[in-house]
This record gives C-alpha cells, sequence and structure tokens, in this order.
DNA sequence: CAACCTCACGCAAAGGATTGCGCACAGGTG
DNA sequence: CACCTGTGCGCAATCCTTTGCGTGAGGTTG
C-alpha cells in the first residue's frame, strides 16, 4: 500500500503535518514561509510522498473525479468523444471513470447512484433520452452535470453537440442540387433529441427547398445497423418512389445500403443516400459514404471543459452549444437518374 | 451532497453506527441478530442510504475501482476490451476508471502514480510496451495487474490476450495454401510482444512450408495506417518480388493497400494481403479483408475476471491465457497470379 | 518601553465508515 | 441459586488529510 503519508514528510521536515499540507496545497502558499516550503516539498519528494486522494476527498468532499456515462462504448463515435473528455479532464489533474450502460435506461440509473456514492464531482452524460428522470433529479440537485451529443426534453443542463440542423440541411440541399426530390429520411429515434431534431431539420429543409414531405420520414429503431436494414424493408414494402435517402446516421445508412443491395440497387447508380457522423473508416467503404462530419473530439472536450467550469464557478456557466459540422461529399451521391422503383 | 450518513440510519433503527455497519455488511450477517439487520435494513431504505465509497476505502483500503489503460481509445480495437472488462467489472459492484495515454510511457507512468493514489484495487493494462519499467515496478510490489493484449519481457504479471501464433499461421497457410511463395510480413513495432511475437511465428510458419523467409520482415513504425503507408513505399522501393504480404494488423493493411493501389497495384488481383484483428466495417471495405478475428470483448473480459480473482484472492490466480482466433477469409486474398512487379 | 500587530506554525476537530475489544444480558447447567 | 457460556451490541480507535482557531515570537509604533 502507499507507505508514506503525510505525517511522514511532516517528520522528516520537523513540521506539524498540518503545516506539512499547507506546505504542499498549492492554495495555501501564502500561509507558510518560503523556507518552510521548500523544505517539505522536499522531504515529500525524498520519500516520495502520494498524497491519499480519498482521504482528501473525504475531508474536502471533491475527489477529482469525473464520470462520463456512454450507451455503448463499441459505437464508434463514443471513443472520441471519451478522448476528448479524457484529454482535458487528466489534463486538469481529474480522473475519468467510464460507465457504458449498454444502452439500459435501468443501468443509467444504478451506475449514476453508484457513482456518486464514489463522491465524483460530476457527470457527463452521453445517454441522454429525451425524457430522463435520473437527468432530471441530477439537474433538479444542481448536481455538476453536462450533456454530450444528445440532450433530454426537460432539463437545463448544459449541453454540447453537433450542429444537427446544419447537418441535415446540408444533406438535403446536397441532394436536391443533384435533382433529387423524392428524398426520404431514415430518422433516429424519436426518444433521442437527435432523432427528433434531425427529422425536424429535415423536414423544414425539405418545405425550404419545396420538396414534398409528406411521408417522407420513417423512424429507425435505433442508431444500428440492424435498424437501418429494417427500415429499408419497409422503405421497399412501401413501393413508393424515392431517389435518395438521408440516414439518421452512417450506421443506419450502411444497414440501409446492405438490404438495398441485396434488392438489386446500387447506390449512387440508383439511389443516392447520405450517413451522419463520419465514422471512422466511412471513406474506404466502396463507393465512400457522402455524410456529415461531426468534431466528436472537440465536442468531448467542450463538455469536459464546461463541467470542470461548473465544479471549479459552482454554477453551470453556459447552456447550449452548438459545434459546427461539415458535409463530406464521397462517392453514394450522385445526379438523379431516371427513377426505378424496387424489384 | 450526500445527506444520509450510517450514523442517521443508526439513530433511526435505534442501534449504534457499528451495529448498522455489520447489519448492512453482508460479510458481517452473523454478527448481529437477523432482526435487528432486518430493522436497520428497512431504516437504510426508508432513508435513502448510499454508503460513501470514500469513507469506506479510507478505513478498508478497498475502493472497488479498478483502471484500465489504454494507449489510444480511438483505435478500435480497445473500445470492445473496454467494454468486456465494464461488464464483468461493474457485474461485481467495481468500477471502472479510464485512462488514455496517447500512447506516451511518459503519460503511462504518471496515470499509475495518479491512479494509485486513488487507491484503486487494481490495473488492466494494455499499454505493455516490451521493456516497460513501470508495469515491472507494479509486478514487483505485488499490486492487482493484469495485462491486456500486450505483455511485457520481463514481468510475470498475468496476461491475456489472442493466440498471436495460430492467427500468423492460419494467415501464412491460407496464402501458402493459394499458391504464394514470396509472402513479406510486415510486422509491428518490435517494442510490443504482439509485433514480436507475431514476427517471430511468421518466420516459422514460413519455415514449416518451406517458404523463404530472407528479408521477409519489414518492421512498421506502428501500429496505425500511417506505418502501413510508409511500409508499402519501403517494400516498393525495394523492388524484390512479393505476391502476398502479412499485416501486423488491419490499420496497418489498410495503410499498404492504400500506397500499393497509387501505385497501380490491386487487390486481389496484384498481390494477396491479411489483415489481423477485424476491426468493425472491415467486411466493408471493397475487396472486404482477409483478416484474423480476435475476440476482443471476452479478453477485456477474462482480463476483469483475473483481476476480480486477485484481489479476492490475495494473490495471481493464472499466468498467461491465450484465447483461440480465427482467420475469416475474404476478399484480399486469391491465388496467386503470374506476378507483376511495381511500376 | 509598552502596547499592538503580523506572520508562521501548532493543535485538534472533522469527514464517514469499519472493526477489535469488551460489556451486559439471556439462557443453560450443576 | 450461583456460576458459566455465548451472543448481540456499544465504545472508541483508526484510516489520512484539511482547516478554523489560537498562540507565541518578532517587529513596529506611539
Amino acid at each position: 500500500m502507499q507507505r508514506v503519508r503525510l505525517v511522514d514528510v511532516a517528520r522528516e521536515a520537523g513540521v506539524h503535518p498540518g503545516t506539512a499540507s499547507r506546505a504542499l496545497n498549492p492554495d495555501a502558499q501564502g500561509e507558510v514561509s518560503p523556507a518552510t516550503a521548500q523544505r517539505v516539498r522536499r522531504s515529500a519528494e525524498k520519500l516520495g510522498y502520494v498524497p491519499n486522494t480519498l482521504a482528501r476527498g473525504l475531508r474536502t468532499s471533491r475527489s477529482y473525479v469525473a464520470a462520463l456515462v456512454v450507451p455503448d462504448i463499441t459505437n464508434p463515435l463514443f471513443p472520441p468523444i471519451v478522448r476528448g473528455a479524457e484529454q482535458v479532464l487528466t489534463g486538469a489533474g481529474f480522473t475519468l471513470v467510464l460507465t457504458d450502460t449498454n444502452n439500459g435506461v435501468e443501468v443509467e440509473r444504478s451506475q449514476i447512484a453508484s457513482m456518486r456514492a464514489h463522491g465524483i464531482d460530476g457527470f457527463i452524460i452521453a445517454t441522454a433520452t429525451w425524457h430522463d428522470p435520473p437527468l432530471d433529479e441530477l439537474a433538479a440537485e444542481g448536481f455538476p452535470t453536462v450533456l454530450v451529443n444528445r440532450r433530454c426534453a426537460t432539463s437545463e443542463l448544459p449541453f454540447v453537440g453537433g450542429d444537427d440542423h446544419q447537418g441535415v440541411r446540408l444533406s438535403v440541399e446536397h441532394l436536391a442540387d443533384l435533382g433529387h426530390r423524392d428524398i426520404v429520411h431514415l430518422a433516429g429515434p424519436s426518444d433521442t433529441s437527435t432523432g427528433r431534431e434531425r427529422a425536424h431539420a429535415f423536414r423544414a429543409a425539405m418545405r425550404d427547398r419545396g420538396l414534398p414531405v409528406r411521408n417522407s420520414v420513417l423512424e429507425c429503431a435505433g442508431y444500428t445497423e440492424e435498424a437501418g436494414t429494417a427500415a429499408a424493408v419497409r422503405l421497399l414494402r412501401r413501393r413508393r418512389a424515392f431517389s435518395a435517402v438521408v440516414a439518421a446516421n452512417d450506421l443506419v445508412a450502411l444497414g440501409v445500403m446492405g438490404e438495398l443491395g441485396r434488392a438489386g440497387l446500387a447506390t449512387p447508380r440508383d439511389y443516392s443516400i447520405t450517413g451522419f457522423n463520419d465514422l471512422a473508416f466511412m471513406d474506404k467503404l466502396s463507393p465512400p459514404l457522402t455524410t456529415v462530419r461531426v468534431p466528436f473530439t472537440d465536442m468531448g472536450a467542450q463538455a469536459a471543459r464546461r463541467l470542470l467550469d461548473w465544479i471549479a464557478e459552482g454554477r453551470p456557466t453556459t447552456t447550449q452549444s452548438m459545434l459546427p459540422v461539415e458535409l463530406v461529399v464521397r462517392g453514394t451521391t450522385g445526379r438523379r437518374e431516371p427513377l426505378r422503383t424496387s424489384t
């Protein structure tokens, strides 16, 4: 275990533990003479003193630990967020605890409780659903919490995410510029803010371009490839013409492309499709996916900074912030060709 | 903060805090009458008591926190490991702290120190380099630590990884079966166990098939796409015939395919190539990558179990364990065609 | 020279849970 | 009825650091 305690350092330096504490604590520099401080620091170094963060936390009720809650770390959009947050946090002397709820709201609740018992200083939450009681509770208590990527309906918690509206608008306009009129949106689940807002933005963008919006939105069961596949099945079954699809995200797009491919439809020949997120390797598909790039690393980093600010200031500093996104045009979007309906 | 303390529960139940502690602690069930225990538990529930893990940890020097150290969470091979470990850990009432060293050995050292100051109970390390002093230190102190994916030369720390030998052997034999003789291995960095061992396995497998091994191994600077690109440049510059390459991992393979493609060489027409790891989306490339599938989620889970065992038993339970891997044959390997040298 | 101020440091409590030790009481035995 | 055993529980120390308060020495001012 940790053999050397503050007392040991104090004894070595010939001072009282309290003095040693002050000497080592930058915030209390003024309260101890430079000479003594120097001596204490030297002793600490000599003995290899490492403060016991638990004991400190017990006294100060500050643990310098922040928790990041993700729905599924295996989904490639989260690692960059984790990384961005981790860099900022450790840069500020904080430690990151990570928890993966496996998309379970019950797990989310219990994990949040457990983390709080561990005395963490704040949360970064990437699992927000549109109605999310545990988060409302956090918000009500004023516990430092910032939402990332997704937000929820009610709470006034600070949020940092990508500019979904802009991303969808860019996609729609790009497709419209290519001559597409019958564009469908395979929306994300409506219990997520991203699902709702992208769908909303889609309708708005379509209307602005004078394109038909009736029955142009299908909701997917999740942000997964399987959900995309299922949505594509429904899409084909409708026997309704479409020449382009705006997918809720890259994974959904992948599922759609797979299913449509099985039905004999190829992109960009038979239809155009856009994704969202620009996950790793999306440029290596064939054809490479046209999608919206979201600065996830920045998102994680910003969320962490917001959280740190809140912890330092004692109250939330900003509310919502949207990071700019960018449409990256690749191979899955092309000029609209004479319509071909499904088999 | 946490309003309700053990004292509050004790008062509510009309007992001494010490008794309340025992009543709530499963390990001390025998020391308190069932009736009292019942009453205390009821009070605890009624008040919504959540034990303060810091205070408990301070006394017991057990924090129920384990740390996972990865070199770069953004590398798609790590998220599954994280996930596997996280599931097992939280299942056992543990919390996972994650730290990303950004491939820096100095960061690794400081993070390990910082984590220990936080009183964590053990480490799962995925950053091991072949010579890794911080790990030797951990090993020497007998601090619960298990290595995952990579191990190091010296330490006797428990290790769980994929069966690199088997993976490489399967790749080589597959290529040999397709008629390839001039196979090169683009090895991983020799300061990683995976780099060394895959290279070793490659030579052994080649020899066993009676294939030439002289100058057949080139070391890459890292496990990245860029390193693969650089290696491919060197490969072409040698102007030495080859018809197949066994890449150190998928990322390297991707880099190689990119560079060789720029030189006018296509797979599987002009050369065959195998990867290692079977990252997400590798089946969606064109052509889809032939590679070795490694059970990363299991790996993470097993590593976590080993760690938990060690913590519970007070000493390491097993030493090395290799998980079986599997060659998944896809589109980047084909029959050897008449050789074409580079431009 | 006395009264007062400042600065540096010591003292001890606090933070919340665990646990070894010992006491008291209930039940059993001679 | 007296004594003994065992069980259930209370007491207080402990884990380690931080911090409000107090004290003494040394210096300044009237």
